[in-house]
RNA sequence: GCUGCUGUAGCUCAGUGGUAGAGCACUUCCUUGGUAAGGAAGAGGUCAUGGGUUCAAGUCCCAUCAGCAGCUCCA
C-alpha cells in the first residue's frame, strides 16, 4: 500500500507501452499526457486489476520493481459504470440529507441495475418525494463538485462520524471495520461519507439518473434489527442508456408470467385454494404435458426406471432422513391420525423450551385424558427428555404423517425394498414427484416460488467409481433438455466444500474423488463453469445450471447434487462383487428443477409465444363465414387425428377479426378455410410469424407442422435489444 | 415473517363524503366476409372482508385477508 521510496515508478498501458513517472503521478495525469479529450472522459482507473480513483497517486500501488499495469476507464468500460453509480448513490444521499432532517446513513452499494442507499430517518420517504429528490440531485450534479478522498485512523474516523451524528457509521467502524487501522472517507461539498470508494472525478460525469423505488430493509440484513428505508436509483453515462434500461424493465413487465398466465389462461392461483398453490388451467397443463412427455421418453431411453410414491409419509421416515424437525419452519404441520396429536406436539415443544410449569402440565394431562389418551409412563418427576420420549412414543404408535417436502426418502425406501447387487447399479429412479413446502408468504411469486411443486426428480444410486460417468450423463441430459427448449446461454456453478470447515458428512477421500470427478467432467464438457468453494451442501458437492433467458436475466434451473448423507441415514446397501455389503452413493438431479418454475420461466422467455412443440394451441381453424363452419370442423378433426392441438373459431364476424384474435392469442398456425378450400380439400395456412403461406392440401399442412414438432424447432424468440442483465430473478437455491 | 404500496364488472382501469362508470371480453340480433378490429342492443357489482367516524362512506379511520415491491429465507 505505502509508496516505495523509489524516485520513479514504471507504468505499463494496455497496448504494452512502458513509461517512467514520478510516484505522485495519477491516472488523470497519464490521461492528460495522452490527450485532453481522454482526460475529460476518464472516470476511474484499473491498476493491477483493482479499480481506483483517477486522482490517486499511482506510487501508492507500487510494490517492488514490477511495472504497474494501468487501464484508464471511460464511460465505455463496464467497471466505470459501477463507479459512476456508487458516486450517484452519494449524490442521492446528499440530496436526501439536504431535504430531510435526522438522516442516518447506512450502506449505499451498487446493484446489477443501479444502486441504493439505506437511510434511517424519522420521516417516511414516499414516491411522491422522488421528483424533489431527483431535482436536488440534478442541482448537485450541475455543480460538478469533485469527490475528494481522505484517510483517517480509526479514532479520528469514529469522532468524525460521531460529530456528523452518523451513529450507524460509528457502529460499523466499531464492528465491521474493527480490524482496519485506517479508513477512507469521501467528501463532496458539505457531504462527507465513510466509504471505500472509488469515485468518479466529479459529479458532472453523471449524465442520467432516475430514482426507481423505495423499500424497507434491515441494518446489516438482520430482520430483528433496525428497519431502514432503502431508496433505489439508477444512473448512466448518457440518457439513451437510461432509456434503454427503462425499456428493458418494461419488457420484463410485459413478459411477467403472472400477467401472461392470466391473459392466456395458463395457470391460476387464488386465495380460496390457498397461497402458493398453483392451478394448472387446460392451456398451461398442455404445456406441462408436452414437457413431461418429452422428458419421460428421454429418461426411459437413458436407462431410468419410473417409480411412483405417495404425497405423504410417516414422520418417522423424515426423522430418519433428518428433514424433520430441523426444517420444520418450511414444512406444513404434520397430519395426525388423532385429533390430539397436535396438542402433544405443542406439549413436547414446550418441554423442550422449558416453558411448561407443573400447573400447565396438569392441564395438558387432563386435556389428554378427555381425548382418551393414556400416558401411564409419563412421570412428572422425570426429565424433560424422558417425558418427550413418552409423548413421542405415543405419537409413533398413533401415526403422524408429513406432506412430503422432498422425494428422496421415498426413493431411498424403494432402493431398500429389494436386496441390491452391484450388478444392478447404477439404479436410476425417476418420478414427477409433487412436494409441499411452507414457504414464507413474502417469498411466494407466481409459479416461480410456490408451496406445492412437482419436481422432475430422480435419484441415481451408484458406486463411487460410477459417479463420474453418471454425472457426465446427467450434465449431457440437462444440456439436451435446455437446448430443446431453445435455452442455449447457460453456465454451471460448481459448489464445493469449504476446506476449513468440518460440517461435511462422508469421508474426505470420497469428497476428493467426487469433486475431482465433477470438475473433470465439466472441463471435458466444454461448458463454462465457475467453482464456488464453501457453497456445497453438507451432504455433498453440487452443480447448478445458471440459464440466461432472451432478455438477459439469469435463472437457476437444473441441479445435480451428490449425497453421502441419505444412504448413510437409511443404511442403504448393495452386495458387491466381494460378497460384502457396500454403501451406494446417491445423486439427486432435476433438469427442469420443478415444472412450475420451469414453465414460469419459459412463459417469460418466450413472452407467452411457445414454440410449436410446446404450444397449448397449435392450430386454430378459421372459417371464412358460417357457411364454411362444417368444413372447418372437418379439417379440425383431421388435424386432431394427426395429434395436433387444434381449435375452431366459431365466433361470428369477419376473418380479419378472427386472424387478429388468433395472433393476439399467440396461436402458432391459423388455417383459413372458405368455399375454395372446401372444394379442393385444402387449407390456407397462416403462420403466426411469417404470415400467409398460401393454400395447400390439408395433408401437406399436417406434414409440415408435424415436421416442425418432431424437430422441436424454436423459430422465434423475441429478443430484447438490451443485452445487459438488468433484472435479476430471485435465484432460488437447490430444491432438495 | 418484516416494511411500504395496492385491492371497484371476467380483464385493464376511471371515480372530488351525496343515485356505481369506461374500454375490451361475454350474450342476443343484424351482417356472411379472403389474411391484424363490421354494426346495434343487452346482461354483468355486497366497491376484498369485518368494525368504526358521519345525516350520508367505494371515498376518511382501525383490524383482518389477499396481491405487488423490497428485505429476510430457501434442506
Amino acid at each position: 500500500m505505502s509508496s516505495a521510496s523509489a524516485s520513479s515508478i514504471q507504468i505499463q498501458l494496455p497496448d504494452g507501452t512502458l513509461a517512467e513517472h514520478p510516484p505522485e503521478t495519477t491516472a488523470m495525469d497519464v490521461a492528460k499526457g495522452i490527450s485532453e479529450g481522454l482526460a475529460r472522459s476518464v472516470i476511474a482507473a484499473e491498476v493491477s486489476g483493482a479499480v481506483v480513483d483517477a486522482d490517486r497517486p499511482l506510487g501508492e500501488f507500487s510494490e517492488g520493481l514490477e511495472p504497474l499495469s494501468l487501464t484508464l476507464l471511460t464511460g465505455r468500460d463496464e467497471a466505470a459504470l459501477g463507479v459512476l453509480r456508487h458516486s450517484a448513490a452519494h449524490v442521492m444521499a446528499r440530496a436526501v440529507m439536504r431535504l430531510f432532517d435526522g438522516v442516518s446513513l447506512a450502506f449505499g452499494p451498487t446493484t446489477e441495475g443501479g444502486f441504493y442507499y439505506d437511510f434511517d430517518l424519522p420521516e417516511k420517504i414516499s414516491e411522491d418525494d422522488f421528483p424533489k429528490i431527483e431535482a436536488e440531485m440534478k442541482r448537485i450534479i450541475k455543480e460538478r463538485e469533485p469527490f475528494e478522498r481522505f484517510i483517517l485512523d480509526r479514532e479520528e474516523a469514529r469522532k468524525l462520524c460521531d460529530d456528523l451524528d452518523q451513529d450507524l457509521k460509528v457502529e460499523h467502524i466499531d464492528t465491521g471495520l474493527s480490524d482496519q487501522p485506517t479508513v477512507s472517507f469521501y467528501r463532496q461539498g458539505e457531504f462527507v461519507d465513510l466509504c471505500r470508494g472509488p469515485h468518479i472525478p466529479d459529479a458532472g460525469k453523471i449524465k442520467a439518473i432516475k430514482l426507481m423505488t423505495i423499500a424497507g430493509s434491515h441494518w446489516k440484513g438482520d430482520t430483528s434489527g433496525r428497519q431502514l428505508q432503502r431508496l433505489y436509483g439508477t444512473a448512466f453515462f448518457d440518457k439513451k442508456q437510461l432509456k434503454a434500461y427503462l425499456e428493458q424493465i418494461e419488457e420484463a413487465k410485459r413478459r411477467d408470467h403472472r400477467v401472461l398466465g392470466k391473459q392466456h389462461g395458463l395457470f391460476s392461483i387464488n386465495p380460496d385454494v390457498g397461497q402458493g398453490l398453483c392451478l394448472w388451467l387446460p392451456k398451461g397443463a398442455r404445456v406441462r404435458v408436452a414437457l413431461e412427455d418429452f422428458l419421460r421418453r428421454e429418461l426411459l431411453s437413458r436407462g431410468y426406471d419410473p417409480v411412483y410414491s405417495p404425497h405423504i409419509g410417516r414422520v418417522e421416515m423424515y426423522e430418519t432422513s433428518g428433514h424433520f424437525p430441523y426444517y420444520r419452519d418450511s414444512q406444513f404441520a404434520p397430519l395426525f391420525g388423532s385429533e390430539v396429536g397436535g396438542m402433544l406436539d405443542a406439549w413436547s415443544e414446550r418441554l423442550q423450551e422449558g416453558t411448561l410449569d407443573s400447573d400447565g402440565e396438569d392441564k395438558l394431562m387432563a386435556a389428554a385424558e378427555v381425548f382418551g389418551v393414556k400416558l401411564p409412563d409419563y412421570r412428572s418427576s422425570a426429565s424433560a427428555d424422558a417425558k418427550r420420549k413418552v409423548l413421542h412414543d405415543w405419537q409413533v404408535n398413533n401415526e403422524r404423517y408429513l406432506l412430503k417436502p422432498m422425494n428422496c426418502p421415498h426413493h431411498c425406501q424403494i432402493f431398500k425394498a429389494q436386496p441390491r447387487s452391484y450388478r444392478q447399479l447404477p439404479l436410476r429412479l425417476f418420478e414427477f414427484g409433487t412436494v409441499y413446502r411452507h414457504e414464507q408468504t413474502g417469498e411466494l411469486n407466481g409459479m416461480l416460488r410456490v408451496r406445492g411443486l412437482t419436481q422432475d426428480d430422480a435419484h441415481i444410486f451408484c458406486t463411487a467409481q460410477q459417479v463420474e460417468d453418471e454425472f457426465r450423463a446427467t450434465i449431457e441430459l440437462t444440456k439436451f433438455v435446455l437446448e430443446s427448449v431453445g435455452l442455449d446461454d447457460y453456465s454451471v456453478q460448481l459448489s464445493l466444500r469449504d476446506p476449513d470447515s468440518d460440517k461435511y458428512v462422508g469421508s474426505e477421500e470420497n469428497w476428493d474423488h467426487a469433486e475431482g470427478a465433477l470438475r473433470g467432467v465439466l472441463q471435458g464438457s466444454g461448458l463454462t463453469f465457475n467453482e464456488e468453494p464453501g457453497e456445497a451442501a453438507f451432504y455433498g458437492p453440487k452443480a447448478d445450471f445458471m440459464v440466461r433467458d432472451c432478455i438477459g436475466r439469469s435463472w437457476q434451473l437444473g441441479t445435480v447434487q451428490l449425497d453421502y448423507n441419505l444412504p448413510e441415514r437409511f443404511k442403504l446397501e448393495y452386495n458387491g462383487s466381494d460378497n460384502a455389503a457396500h454403501r451406494p452413493v446417491m445423486i439427486h438431479r432435476a433438469p427442469f428443477g420443478s415444472l412450475e418454475r420451469f414453465t414460469g420461466m419459459l412463459i417469460e422467455h418466450f413472452a407467452g409465444a411457445f414454440p410449436l412443440w410446446l404450444a397449448p394451441e397449435q392450430v386454430r381453424v378459421l372459417p371464412l363465414s358460417d357457411k364454411s363452419l362444417d368444413y372447418a370442423v372437418q379439417v379440425a378433426k383431421e388435424l386432431e387425428a394427426a395429434g395436433l392441438k387444434v381449435t375452431v373459431d366459431n365466433s361470428g364476424g369477419k376473418v380479419q377479426a378472427k386472424i387478429r384474435n388468433a395472433q393476439l392469442d399467440l396461436v402458432n398456425y391459423m388455417a383459413v378455410v372458405g368455399p375454395k378450400e372446401a372444394e379442393a380439400g385444402h387449407v390456407a395456412l397462416r403462420d403466426r410469424i411469417d404470415g400467409d403461406l398460401g393454400s395447400m392440401p390439408t395433408a401437406e399442412a399436417i406434414a409440415r407442422l408435424k415436421q416442425e414438432i418432431v424437430s422441436r424447432q424454436v423459430r422465434q424468440v423475441v429478443k430484447s435489444d438490451f443485452s445487459a442483465a438488468a433484472v435479476d430473478s430471485d435465484a432460488v437455491g437447490n430444491e432438495y
